[in-house]
RNA sequence: GGCCCGUUCGUCUAGGGGUUAGGACGUUAGAUUUUCAUUCUAGAAACAGGGGUUCGAUUCCCCUACGGGCUACCA
């Protein structure tokens, strides 16, 4: 089904790309896909001063990750390339000059250092209607003097002139009707002296040649929406104008402030889908990926922090998300993250996983600690019995370590206060047992291990956690004979032999 | 400071002129698991405040308070 839906999002390779970023793509991706619409991801790469190298790739990772994927951007290509701002740099400049002919903008002189120490000297100072009758600009010198400061390349920037008094409302999505004064909104800058635009000449031309149906983005752009409305007004592209929607922001756990990249640290949680190494201090901050999140996991998370389908139900897939999204349905309000809220989504999606879909995400956790060379097959089967413990994928580790080494340490404190002669001897025994028998499933060793206690006159409850602290070292993990089952015959007799050393 | 947006358990939220204000995370207690986790049961826990409108307001309107966003040649 072919439709106009054309739905865009413009992150910025200055810095990761952390979860606020990675929801409000979602959304847009939601939503484009929900109406068998285009998702367009177009790289806002303008600022150079503050451009990172490989943050794009980062960019790209993060969301491959997730499993969105763009229909056009500058990896993908589609019919309006480049996709990338820089690119796209002789674009923007004949928009801006054309305005300042229709007397819609006009070029300022004032250096930022100019500027700043207005700002220093003047309380709430503004490059406005008031102020701007005083400043260097072409609206204050005569027309020829301001062609020939360009003619003799005297750095300049164009900026709108907004007017004065003039009501400026339009409809978001989400808010629904929204108006703002125009006399409250400053003489923005459109195109930079280097020639770069400013995101807010980029998206507008952008949008407009790349034919962008919905314009989603962060609540944050909701004070500059009037210079944008203005500006596709004054390009004479109004009928062209996307439908807004300025989606809430992600906010502190403690609500102060919306959430930021230094508070991952602070808070000891991930707020990058993929680790980042921060340029500036060459820190590297885990990502969801690497504290062991699921992708399922992480984007249910993200999307019912300020999402839901009017139900119940909290666990969706992608598949599921696109089905059931609708705008409509999403907040007003910035959601506070909850990282314990967020562990049990993934903990939901780990159970709800099967072993073959774990396989890829656990074989590398058990690499990572020296357990290399197990079956395949061996591991499935200890996936799906240790999955409904593990929040994360971490957890796999710890969660079953001993089925493939013995444990070097035990918990004594849980084992010596009792131990005594009468089960060291029963252990022994057991072992010698166990040699000289043919054991097929846990039950029969149950069987046997409960026997052999009754005849040595010992209550098997006493004897089962020393049984369970030799096998895994710890008070923990699944049924202690499924365990032994697992192990074989001839590591669970080893293992009792070594612990009893151990413990004597 | 100015402008804009908002306010239901600690957190994420459902609801909406008459409800025992529902669910989830977390938390507490209990059961199951002779461990731990899971699971199950039960409990504590919310409509920011004040004015209207109305027979009736948590729901609609206004004000106040509080929170958030923006106020750059950053996005």
């Amino acid at each position: 089904m072919e439709n106009n839906i054309r739905v865009r999002f413009a992150p910025s390779p200055t810095g990761g790309l952390h979860i606020g970023g990675v929801r409000t793509i979602l959304f847009n991706y939601l939503f484009a896909k929900k109406h068998n619409g285009k998702f367009i991801l177009r790289i806002e790469d303008t600022d150079q001063s503050r451009f990172v190298e490989g943050a794009e790739d980062y960019i790209f990772n993060c969301l491959s990750w997730c499993g969105i994927k763009a229909d056009e951007s500058p990896r993908d290509g589609g019919d309006y390339a480049p996709y990338r701002q820089s690119e796209r740099k002789s674009i923007y400049r004949q928009y801006a000059e054309q305005l300042v002919k229709d007397g819609y903008a006009y070029y300022a002189f004032d250096t930022s250092e100019e500027l700043e120490s207005k700002r220093q000297v003047i309380e709430n100072f503004k490059y406005d209607h008031h102020s701007r009758q005083t400043l260097r600009n072409s609206l204050n010198i005569p027309h020829e003097a301001a062609e020939s400061l360009i003619k003799e390349g005297a750095p300049h920037v164009i900026r709108i002139k907004m007017p004065k008094d003039e009501n400026i409302h339009f409809t978001d999505m989400i808010r629904g009707e929204v108006s703002f004064n125009s006399s409250e909104v400053d003489d923005k800058v459109l195109l930079k002296a280097d020639g770069m635009p400013t995101y807010h000449l980029a998206v507008v031309v952008d949008d407009y040649l790349m034919k962008i149906s919905h314009a989603f983005r962060g609540e944050e752009w909701l004070p500059s929406a009037p210079v944008h409305i203005l500006l596709w007004k004054y390009l004479g592209w109004a009928d062209a104008m996307p439908q807004w929607a300025h989606l809430p922001l992600i906010l502190k756990p403690n609500g102060h402030g919306k959430l930021s990249k230094r508070d991952g640290e602070k808070f000891g949680f991930p707020v990058y889908p993929i680790n980042w190494i921060e340029p500036s201090s060459g820190k590297k901050a885990d990502g969801f990926l690497d504290v062991g999140f699921l992708p399922e996991g992480f984007i249910n998370m993200l999307a019912m922090l300020g999402w839901n389908d009017g139900t119940e139900q909290e666990i969706f897939s992608m598949e599921e998300l696109i089905e059931k999204f609708s705008m409509d349905r999403i907040h007003k309000v910035g959601a506070k993250f909850d990282y314990e809220k967020a562990k049990w989504f993934n903990a939901e999606w780990i159970k709800r996983s099967t072993a073959d879909h774990l396989m890829p995400y656990v074989k590398p956790v058990l690499s990572k600690h020296g357990i290399h060379d197990a079956d395949d097959e061996y591991v499935k089967t200890i996936i799906d019995m240790v999955k409904e413990r593990c929040h994360l994928i971490g957890d796999f580790y710890e969660q079953s370590a001993f089925f493939f080494t013995s444990p070097d340490k035990y918990d004594t404190n849980a084992v010596k206060p009792k131990w005594n002669e009468e089960k060291a001897s029963f252990f022994k025994a057991f072992a010698d047992d166990l040699k000289a028998s043919e054991i097929s499933s846990s039950l029969e060793l149950e069987t046997k291990f409960k026997d052999l206690a009754d005849a040595k006159g010992l209550k098997t409850g006493d004897v089962m956690l020393p049984f369970r602290i030799m096998l895994v070292g710890g008070k923990f993990g699944p049924q202690v004979f499924d365990i032994a089952q697992k192990i074989g015959k001839a590591e669970t007799v080893a293992r009792i032999e070594k612990a009893l050393a151990a413990f004597n």
